[in-house]
DNA sequence: TGCTTGCGCTAAGTATACCAAGCACATGCT
DNA sequence: AGCATGTGCTTGGTATACTTAGCGCAAGCA
C-alpha cells in the first residue's frame, strides 16, 4: 500500500516541511493531490516539504484544512504560535492518550503501549 | 483573494489594519514605537494599518506580542484561523497523538493506528 | 517495443511582503 | 524668525513567497 520510508528509523521531523510531508504520506495523498486541495502548485509544495521555502499563514491554513487538522496545530509546528508560554506539555502524548482512551480495554492499552515502546527502541 | 471582508456580522473592525491601529492607539503607542517593538519598519506598519498589505503570520505574531495580546486573537482577526474542522471522533485522542509523535516513522504510525482501529472494531 | 499516466523535482518568471531613505506637516524651544 | 524633534506617509528598491512550463523516472497497457 504505502511505500517504504527511506532512511529507516528516526522520523523526528527537523522542520515544518518534514512535518507536512509525514502528514501527507499518512493521509495517502500525492503532492499533486494535496496541492490541488490546498490550492497551491505542486512544485511549491515540493519546495515547502524540502524546507526551501517557509509558507505564509494563508497557505499553511489551507494545507492544514486539506489534511483535516486544525490551523493551530499547523501554526504551532511552524513556530508561529510560541508566544503563549503556558503550554501543558504532557511528555508522551501517545501513551497519555492511550491510557485515557475510554474505548480500549486495559489489555488493549498495554498492547498498544508495548508496540509503541518497541518502535521507540526502549523497553 | 478577498480584499473586502464584508458580511462580518457585528464586526467592529472593517479590516485587520483598523484593528491593529485601534489597538495601537489604545496602547498609546506611536507607529515608530510599535514598529520598533514588533521589529518591523514603520512605513510598513503604516501600509498594514491602511490595509495596503496583508502581513505574514510571523509579523502578525510580533505585532500581537508587542500589543500584549495572544497570537491566536491576531490570527483570528486576520481570518487565518477560521478553518472548518470536521468533528471527527478520531481526532480526539490516540490517533491524533500518534500522528503528531515526532519519534515514529510513517509506517510505524500506520501500524499503530491500524491496530488501534482494529481494537475499536471499526476498520 | 512504444505510448500513456502517474510521481517528485528543477528552472525561470511574476507577485508581493518588507525595508531604508526621505518628504510634509505639526509642535515646542530659544 | 530659526531649528530641533515628533507624527504619519510616499517612494524606490530588495528579498521571498508562489506559479507555469517542462524534465526524468517508474509502472501499467497496447
Amino acid at each position: 500500500m504505502s511505500d517504504d520510508e527511506k532512511g529507516g528509523a528516526g522520523a523526528a521531523w527537523r522542520s515544518l516541511g518534514d512535518f507536512i510531508r509525514s502528514q501527507r504520506e499518512l493521509a495517502n495523498l500525492s503532492m499533486r493531490q494535496l496541492a490541488e486541495i490546498a490550492k497551491i502548485s505542486n512544485p511549491y509544495l515540493s519546495q515547502v516539504e524540502r524546507g526551501l521555502y517557509k509558507p505564509s499563514a494563508d497557505v499553511l491554513k489551507n494545507i492544514a484544512n486539506a489534511l483535516h487538522m486544525s490551523a493551530e496545530t499547523m501554526y504551532a509546528q511552524a513556530g508561529l504560535l510560541d508566544d503563549s508560554p503556558d503550554r501543558d506539555e504532557s511528555h508522551h502524548g501517545v501513551e497519555h492518550a492511550v491510557k485515557l482512551d475510554p474505548l480500549l480495554t486495559v489489555d488493549q492499552k498495554e498492547t498498544i503501549i508495548r508496540i509503541y515502546r518497541s518502535f521507540l527502541g526502549r523497553e
